[in-house]
DNA sequence: AAAATTTGCGCAAATGTTTGTAATCATGTT
DNA sequence: AACATGATTACAAACATTTGCGCAAATTTT
């Protein structure tokens, strides 16, 4: 039964000839002849030949294997953006590790510490809300792991990223509100560790500004992205005397956690307070009462690009040493 | 800077011994001495020493990874699962690799022959909406990979297996609609070749039977999952001159199609016609206006058990042919 | 027809680790 | 003093594959 280990030697046992001469063979290479290379195709196919993959990597030092660490799994966001990543890679012939950091930096070490010690060809990484400082990724490179951040990016400029167009993004969505006649508007951001965080802080800032609407300091708030901290912090918005009259959320996560607060405080949500988000998930979809609008930010998308770039520095690697890449994707506000 | 390529034979250089007592050392293996022992350690973390898993991979030929299929990465309870699988296999130092099927027989296909060629140490996997056949995870028998199958079990006994007690939560589930005074029950359920489908059907019969309630063959409907197919199987209920009062569903997903289905024709959820579903998930949390009752299948439960299974069955792999497993997880029927 | 080139294939080393067996050494026993 | 003993350590083979080099035979060029 057991019919693993078929190996090339068993091949050029088979047909009396060279080992190397099968390796050759099944590399297609120009110097092994026409009919020897049919023959060791079909005793390959017929022992059913799978070459195995220790072998080769001791060899080639290549897993063909790109790890990805991103937060959570659960958040649709995310996991679009790993069928994106996961379409490119395995459409290259490479495989996809996945680890969750679930926001905590201590999971995230330990899963970047076991990329290296699984040697991957490359990471794919979504910083965790925990994150200041970046020993675990400076590892990394140290190994000579190519490595691209995903949305959640450090504003370091050098190094390679694919984000959203998020400063744009909260501009156009505060522009939106304010175009309404919606002009108390406050914000209710992530975590400032993610510089996406403060990229929606600068955008919203900036249209505030072009509309010359004042900024108002007690309508920032941050949020750790926790149901408990989203809770409190829009209790705090809504007992403002002059409470605001829409709220820009982090993602639609923290929109549907704020919007489950004001109920409980006999609050109208998109009625006495509106509201609009970033992420635009199917789950909006399902909801009788979504946010206002959501900032579509193609995540397969996005997926797909970090892929690519991450591809393309693998395969470039030997050759030179490449100056880091920033893709941005456009964004799109979707009306609900 | 490219520190990678310490071997034990540096470290066998550095300390003027031979390769095999560095190796011996490392593994703390009783035949070799504590200070020999000491300075290997001390040697190995000083020059930031990682074993190269391929040579490791090709002695033992273990790979310390276990593959998942699932259909959707998107669907909660599925990354649910992927969360609990993960825990359990992290923390005895294995890894995962993930891939999705989509629902597609190709993809499943596909992504088990990658499993095969990388030499994973074993699988999980959860069929597509369009398996009938088994003929790739028989290939993994084949080359003597353990397999377990999670939720979306094929009929098959002589299989390891990790599944919610379904026909119990379907029985269960009628009966809170029949104990409500609601008599007219459909049942809006997933493709037939899915055992888990059966079982739905299993146990809304029987709880039918025992009520006394007759079986009305029109009340009976497939879906293949998808949301169009969802919408005419749903509408095709609200034509009924009979119309049901309420409706079980196969899932979550499939009620919220539901539910959206009936809002379109003027007809008022959970007033109108009431919903019952599988799998109890978060999203729920989120709605204004959930499905009646929901049962809970305990994902991360069920993940974290078949993880177990299956390192359990790896591990015994070399020592017997163990017989099949079956891990039957009890549900529970949250009323919301 | 001799020389040069191309074509087709085999030999052997190398990749980093584990492991069975042999060698060495100090120690204590006869 | 020879020797068995047990504790350490060294040697070498093995795992499956790739690849530089070499050697013929076949083909083309002089």
């Amino acid at each position: 039964m057991q019919k693993s280990q078929v190996t090339i030697k068993d091949i050029a046992q088979e047909l009396g000839i060279a080992i190397s001469t099968v390796s050759r063979a099944l590399q297609n290479h120009p110097r092994i002849g026409l009919k020897t290379k049919e023959q060791v195709f079909e005793v390959a196919k017929r022992l059913n030949y799978v070459p195995n993959p220790a072998a080769i990597l001791l060899r080639k030092n290549k897993t063909y294997t790109v790890g990805v660490v991103f937060p959570h799994l659960q958040e649709e966001f995310f996991s679009q953006a790993i069928t994106g990543i996961e379409d490119v890679i395995s459409a290259k012939g490479y495989n996809v590790v996945i680890s969750q950091s679930r926001d905590k930096l201590e999971r995230e070490n330990r899963a970047i510490k076991s990329f290296i010690s699984s040697r991957v060809d490359g990471v794919i990484a979504s910083i965790s809300a925990e994150t200041t400082q970046y020993y675990s990724f400076k590892e990394l490179e140290n190994y000579g792991i190519p490595l691209v951040f995903f949305d959640r990016v450090p504003k370091d400029v050098a190094v390679n990223k694919v984000r959203g167009n998020i400063v744009e993004a909260a501009f156009e969505a505060t522009s939106f509100l304010a175009k309404k006649g919606i002009t108390k508007i406050a914000i209710l951001n992530g975590p400032s560790n993610l510089e996406i965080s403060n990229e929606r802080l600068e955008g919203y800032w900036k249209a505030l500004k072009s509309l010359n609407l004042p900024i108002i300091q007690q309508y920032i708030k941050s949020t750790d992205l926790t149901k408990e901290d989203t809770f409190k912090k829009m209790e705090e918005l809504m007992a403002l005397s002059e409470r605001p009259q829409a709220v820009l959320c982090f993602n639609d996560y923290v929109a549907l956690f704020a919007m489950q607060s004001c109920r409980q405080k006999g609050i109208v949500p998109n009625t006495d307070i509106h509201f609009v988000s970033f992420a635009n998930l199917p789950i909006t979809a399902y909801l009788d009462n979504p946010p206002m609008a959501s900032v579509e930010q193609f995540a397969y998308k996005m997926g797909e690009q970090a892929a690519l770039l991450l591809l393309k520095i693998i395969d470039a690697k030997q050759y030179k040493t490449l100056i880091p890449e920033e893709i941005i994707i456009d964004t799109e506000l979707v009306i609900h």
